[in-house]
DNA sequence: GATCTAAATGGATGGCCGTCGATCTGGAGC
DNA sequence: GCTCCAGATCGACGGCCATCCATTTAGATC
């Protein structure tokens, strides 16, 4: 994300005139920002990002109904939370039968995890 | 984060019988997913990802009047995001005459970076 | 096929979000 | 003190979000 910018300096206002350069914002780095948003977004409830939690300590495939007790909101709120990070690009779903299993997809807080550090 | 449930193996369902144990989701953690939701929510919109990574990449200070023409919406909109920002503790700001300098909060993105790898 | 069940979907609702234009605030210069 | 300016705040508006209950879907059992 290499957002350089020529920061003009500082100067002491000399009435009548702009404080600071106009910067143009390279486009190219836009797209990665939203994609990087659309995750941090999904994250960015308590329901979901203890979800992900869960999902990522088990290294296998969890079922839907194993999860449900975990939280205090019906099995509808529930699946549309799953329903979110699903379309986030987070998880992933693989029906077995009349169950549900739900996992990670690797790599999928790469990009995130890389532009935080 | 410790969420560290016994998971049920999985069963045949003998019919009237749940598919899986209820299972106990310590609370300890949950205030802690809260916090770390706050933040991913504050960087869940692209203007404001763009705007910590701006403001990360300038390890001083950077002036609002800077940060304004980069983005394309109006001067109370980008002070409204700025605020959203500083609610979540990931920047801060320092007025210095007319102007007002913000910065990240230095390790303000530690915990949810680490929870992230 | 009839019945039971796990999970997803639909519809409704109250609340928050992003955006804008207009206005307010307070520091600087004259 | 008056004026000008950077930035914050206000009020409004349309849209999306989290949640619920009711229903549907798809699979398994008998």
């Amino acid at each position: 994300m290499a957002v350089d910018l020529e920061l003009a300096p500082k100067q002491k206002r000399p009435a009548g005139q702009r404080c600071c350069e106009p910067v143009v914002y390279p486009d190219v780095e836009r797209e990665q920002a939203i994609r990087i948003a659309e995750v941090a977004k999904a994250l960015g409830d308590p329901i979901r990002l203890q979800l992900v939690d869960v999902l990522r300590r088990h290294a296998g495939r969890v079922c839907v109904c194993e999860l449900v007790p975990l939280f205090d909101v019906s099995q509808p709120t529930l699946s549309h939370h799953l329903r979110k990070l699903r379309e986030a690009g987070i998880v992933d779903s693989e029906r077995r039968g009349l169950w549900a299993y739900y996992y990670v997809v690797p790599d999928a807080l790469k990009e995130i995890a890389a532009w935080m550090s």
